[in-house]
DNA sequence: AGCGTTTGAGCAATCGATTGCATATTAAAT
DNA sequence: ATTTAATATGCAATCGATTGCTCAAACGCT
C-alpha cells in the first residue's frame, strides 16, 4: 500500500523554493519565471506528482466538476447529450458527474443536494417527468451556482436552456402524415405540465388545423409513454372501434408498443395505420417496419449546453441574464410511414 | 448570491463549545454527551448547516464517492448494473461518479487517473474492449484504493470481480440451437483476449462437442460486435455460399444485424436460421422475430458488486484476498429459435 | 480523605494547495 | 547616482473539518 506522497512542498524542498511559488508555476502563473516554471515542472514529473484537487477545490472554491442529472442514462438521447456534454468539459479540464433521477421527484432533489455538498461548480440537468416543485433548483441558483437545462424545463423556471423544437417536429411529423393520406391521427402524449408533450400536442393540433382537419380530442390519449402504455392505449383504440388511420406518438417506445399491438392485430403498418414517434432511439430503425421519428439532434444539444453552461461559468454573477437556445428537429422518414 | 456559510465554526460559536466537539457531536462520536449532540443537531438545523464535503475529504482522506468506470452507460446491462451499484451506495450514503471510457482505451486511463486525483474511497470498473495493458489498475491497487471489475476482467489482473457464467450461457444457448435442429451453427465473437468472448466462444464449442458435433473453424467470424458488423458478416457468409443454419452471436447489436440481412435476403427466420443473441438487450423484444438470447442478470450484478465492493473498502488493507463471484446466466426463449 | 477512573470537551496541528500582501533583486528612467 | 517600476519569489493566513493529545470535573472505591 503506497501512500500517495508528493506535495508541491516536495517539489519546492527539492529546488528550495517556496510551495507558493510551485504552485504558481504549476498554474501558469506570469509571476513565475519560465526558468522555475520550467524547473517545477520537471521535477513534478521526477518524483511522479499529482495534484490534490481536493486540497485544491476546499482552498479555491472550485472544484472543476460538473454535475449532470438526467432521468436515465440509458436513453440514446440522454447518453449523447452526455458525450457531447463531457467532450467539451474534458476539453476545459472539467469532469462531470453523472447523477441519474429515474424520473423521481425526491431521488432528483437529493441528487441536487448532493451535487452542492460536492461542490460542483455548475449543474447541467433535464426535469424528471414528476418534477413540478422547483424549490431545489432554487436553491441551486441562490446560491449562486450556475445551471442550464436542457431539453425537459419548466417555464416557471427562468433558467437558461437549450430545448428542441419540439412544435416544428410534431408540426412536420403530423404534416407529413396528412400528405400521405392520414386524416384521423391518433396522438399519445404526457402531462402537460411538461413542456416537450405540451409543445409536441400544440404541433399536431396546428399540423392538423393547417390542414383544414378538426382536433378530435377523442384521439389525444394519456399516458406515461413507456412501450406497455402504447401497447395498452393501442388495444383499448382498437377495442373502442375507433377509427384512425395514422398514429403520432410523442416517445418511440409508446410507438413500439402500437406497432406491436397492430401487427398482433394483423393490421398493416404503414398500410393501414402509418405511425410516426418521436426521439429516434436506434431500435426504431431495428424494427419491422422501421419507424418514422423525429430526431432530437442529441449531439448538437449536448455541445451547444455545454457552450452556453461555460459562458455563464465565466461570465458568474456579472450577468443574470438567462439564455434560450432551441435547436431544430429533423424528421426521419422511414417504413411506417410511407 | 448567498454564501453558502454555515460552518461547524458557527455552530460552536453559538454554543460556546470548540469546533471539534462540533465535529464530534455531528459524527456521533461517544466521547460527546447526549446532550451536546442534540444541542449541536438542532443549532445545525437551524442555521441551515450543510457539511463541506471537501474539507472533510482533505482532513480524513475518505471522499465518500466511489468511481464507476463503464465502457458506455448508454446499454441496458451497464446501466442496469449501475443502478444496481447506486442503490447500494445511496443507502450507505456514498455518491458515485459514473465515467465513461467508449472502449478506447487512453480514455479508460485519463478516467481512472481522474478518480483517482477526486480522491474517491475506490473504483468499480469494467473493461474496455481496448484494454491490454494494465498499469492503470495497477495503479489504483498500488495506493491501496479498492478495486472491483465486473462482466469484463482481465485474468493478468488477479483483482475481486463479479462475472457471469459466459460459458454456461454459451453452452445453453447452442445446446438450445442444437436441440432445435441446428447443425451448422455460426458463431459471432470478438477478440479472445477478453475473458467474456473467450468463455462465450468456450461454451459454443464445448456444447457443439457434447452433441456430437465438430467445431468447424470456418464458422466462427471475429469482429467488433455492432450491428454494422453482424450484417457485414452475414452478407460475407451469404456471399461466399457457406452452409448454415443456426447463429450465435456474442452481442445482441450483431445478431440484430444478421437477422436484418437475411430478412433481406427473403432467408426465413427461425424457419431456415435459427438465431440466438447475448445480452437481452430491451430491442431483441421488439424486433420481428423476437430475438432469442442470454440475460446477464445485471440487476444481480449490480448488487453483487456492490456488496462485495464495501466489503473490500470495510476490510480494506487487513486482507489482499481476491474475491471471485460467478453469476448464472438465464436464456430467454423467443421466436427467433424456435 | 485520598487516589485512580471515567466522562466530556478543549487545544492545536494537520490535510495540500491557494493567494493577498510584502520583499528582494534587477532593469529602466531621469 | 538615485528613483521608479517591473520582475520573481517568499511569508503566512486560509479553506472547513478532523483527530491525537491534554486536561478538568465528577465519580467510585477503599
Amino acid at each position: 500500500m503506497k501512500s500517495n506522497k508528493a506535495t508541491i512542498h516536495d517539489i519546492a524542498a527539492k529546488l528550495n523554493i517556496t510551495a507558493s511559488t510551485v504552485s504558481r508555476a504549476l498554474n501558469d502563473n506570469p509571476r513565475i519565471s519560465d526558468e522555475t516554471k520550467k524547473k517545477v515542472l520537471k521535477v513534478a514529473k521526477q518524483i511522479n506528482y499529482q495534484p490534490n484537487h481536493i486540497a485544491s477545490a476546499l482552498r479555491s472554491g472550485k472544484s472543476r466538476l460538473i454535475g449532470v442529472i438526467v432521468p436515465t442514462a440509458n436513453r440514446n438521447f440522454f447518453s449523447s447529450v452526455i458525450r457531447g456534454i463531457e467532450d467539451h468539459a474534458n476539453i476545459l479540464n472539467y469532469k462531470i458527474i453523472i447523477s441519474q433521477s429515474y424520473d423521481e421527484y425526491a431521488k432528483e432533489v437529493l441528487n441536487t443536494e448532493a451535487l452542492i455538498n460536492a461542490r460542483v461548480d455548475g449543474i447541467i440537468a433535464s426535469l424528471g417527468k414528476m418534477t413540478e416543485n422547483f424549490d431545489h433548483f432554487h436553491k441551486v441558483l441562490d446560491k449562486g451556482i450556475p445551471l442550464v437545462l436542457f431539453d425537459r424545463t419548466a417555464d416557471v423556471l427562468d433558467v437558461s436552456h437549450v430545448i428542441l423544437d419540439d412544435h416544428l417536429g410534431a408540426y412536420q411529423a403530423v404534416d407529413h402524415l396528412i400528405k400521405n393520406g392520414c386524416r384521423r391521427i391518433v396522438h399519445f402524449t404526457s402531462a402537460q405540465r411538461i413542456n416537450i408533450y405540451r409543445e409536441r400536442k400544440r404541433g399536431y393540433e396546428d399540423a392538423l388545423k393547417a390542414n383544414g382537419l378538426e382536433v378530435d380530442p377523442a384521439l389525444i390519449l394519456y399516458s406515461n409513454m413507456q412501450l406497455e402504455d402504447g401497447r395498452r392505449l393501442t388495444e383499448e383504440t382498437l377495442q373502442n372501434k375507433v377509427h384512425f388511420d395514422g398514429i403520432f406518438s410523442s416517445s418511440d417506445y409508446a410507438a413500439m408498443g402500437a406497432l406491436q399491438v397492430l401487427k398482433e392485430n394483423g393490421i398493416a403498418v404503414p398500410g393501414q395505420v402509418k405511425l410516426v414517434g418521436f426521439g429516434n432511439e436506434p431500435f426504431t430503425s431495428f424494427s419491422d417496419p422501421t419507424i418514422t421519428t423525429v430526431d432530437q439532434r442529441s449531439i448538437s444539444m449536448g455541445k451547444i449546453t455545454a457552450e452556453m453552461f461555460f459562458e455563464i461559468l465565466n461570465n458568474k454573477g456579472a450577468e443574470l441574464i438567462s439564455k434560450k437556445t432551441i435547436i431544430k428537429p429533423e424528421l426521419i422518414i422511414r417504413d411506417s410511414s410511407k
